[in-house]
DNA sequence: GACCTCTCTCGTACAGTGTGCGATTGACTC
DNA sequence: GAGTCAATCGCACACTGTACGAGAGAGGTC
């Protein structure tokens, strides 16, 4: 099962202390031609490109130029490559510094950063929900949310929660984004052509969904590109996340922990 | 590429008129040993059992008592299957009809339901992000939503927002707890046991996040179990949200839409 | 020099995957 | 009986993750 050579003993799927994160890393003498950051990059740009059914190990190798076994050396097996690729990404999402701008205006810009890392790499959100994220990029993002909201004026499990919030409304709507801009491409199509083929099926199900059926006659059809209108929903959502947290603040002024 | 023989043309890769939902469906005649419904069902069994990993078709195949291939009568493919599998899971969450309870009441009933469908079978959550889901069931739970939201008094884009961020609190929170409720049972450890595999690790990044440090020692250790205090993270994030929902609505008493 | 050790690379092999294709079965209509 | 067509299935192909063991090359010690 774990491998037997190398520095490191426990096997992967015994704990938490197989994580990549818990494990020691290798030790390291010679020149070697392959590198962990390296094969993550690769296969970033590997997934960006073609989404997870592109990443194969085999591939990653010959982009490399590599043996497709070499990189076994260097990560323990594919997830652990997943693992490690997902806090990559997160280490794009800026934070401002607290201090710099208002708790509402940096939780902002955290929210917008991690949105847009999501829809630039869209297979993160795949596997969002297989492990905790407790890289060092994840870490330092934390870190920094902790900051940010401690001088907001959140501390014990109110700080968490809230910053939980922050994260799940980031992430649960970059993967309502996701679905439908990876419709988009995929098909090639127009927002007005996407909706022109879903019609009939709409129409048809209409007698079912009298309620909706009314609401999308009287809205009329999506006018605008989707860039917009789904970049317009995610903020109505962020405004009122943030409204209900900044109302929470005002009615828990002496700062007790919920 | 396409299936030649069967009484429906379009293939699927060519646009969302190859979508399973906007295909009509297959004639049949005589007594077929598998059905579409059962098939799914039975996918939905191995994938709660065993996860993602867990359903292929040769095994799906046996679990059924046919051959593998057979099943490719009903469903175009193996995305396909999935497709209708998410669909089937939402068909799970209830929603009360408008006008038993309060718009915030059954808000809140509705984001529950699809959180506890979500955890009920997690390897959906990774599913969402692919393809915008637009099945019967889908459908539904959109157009008791916007019944809903209609007499709480959203109308136009506003209310497809309101609707939109409630779901984007439930698919957001639901990933990040499934992928701790997923470390938990793959480690099969205890929550205070993989607090203290994790120790000596947080400690090791002390240094370089002092926020999170000071936090995480004044807070101390996480008592209460898991089940709790992830229900009490997402209770925490729904009722902002809510508020957030219900001051915009106080603000905009006109009902104008955005 | 010879020799050992340890990091790193790679070829081969195995079990398993999704699914295209064509053959086959069986019920139904003329 | 002949023909039609829904439905099932076996086989084959290209491809996957990765275990294993052989080997290359560098560094250290005698």
């Amino acid at each position: 099962m774990g491998r037997s050579k190398g520095s490191c003993m426990p096997s992967q799927s015994d704990s938490f202390t197989g994580s990549v994160w818990l494990r020691p890393p290798r030790a390291q003498t010679g020149q070697p031609s392959l590198s962990r950051e390296q094969i993550v990059r690769a296969a970033i740009e590997l997934l960006d490109a073609e989404g997870p059914a592109g990443l194969s190990m085999r591939r990653l190798g010959t982009k490399l130029g590599s043996g497709a076994t070499s990189l076994y050396w260097h990560v323990a097996n594919k997830d652990e490559l997943l693992e490690l690729a997902v806090d990559e990404v997160l280490g794009e999402v800026y934070v401002p510094v607290p201090g710099d701008t208002s708790w509402r205006m940096g939780a902002s810009i955290c929210a917008n950063g991690m949105r847009s890392a999501l829809l630039r790499h869209p297979w993160v959100i795949g596997l969002l929900g297989l492990h905790p994220t407790l890289g060092p990029n994840a870490m330092r993002l934390g870190e920094q949310l902790v900051a940010l909201f401690t001088r907001a004026g959140f501390s014990g499990m109110a700080l968490s929660h809230a910053t939980a919030v922050l994260h799940a409304h980031a992430i649960g709507a970059a993967t309502s984004e996701a679905a439908v801009r990876s419709a988009l491409r995929r098909t090639g199509k127009t927002w007005q052509e996407v909706a022109e083929d879903v019609e009939p099926y709409l129409d048809r199900l209409g007698p079912e969904n009298p309620n909706y059926e009314k609401w999308r006659k009287e809205t009329g059809p999506m006018r605008q590109d989707p860039d917009q209108e789904l970049e317009e929903m995610y903020a109505f959502g962020l405004d009122r996340v943030l409204d209900g947290l900044e109302l929470w603040l005002a009615k828990h002024p002496d700062r007790t922990a919920t």
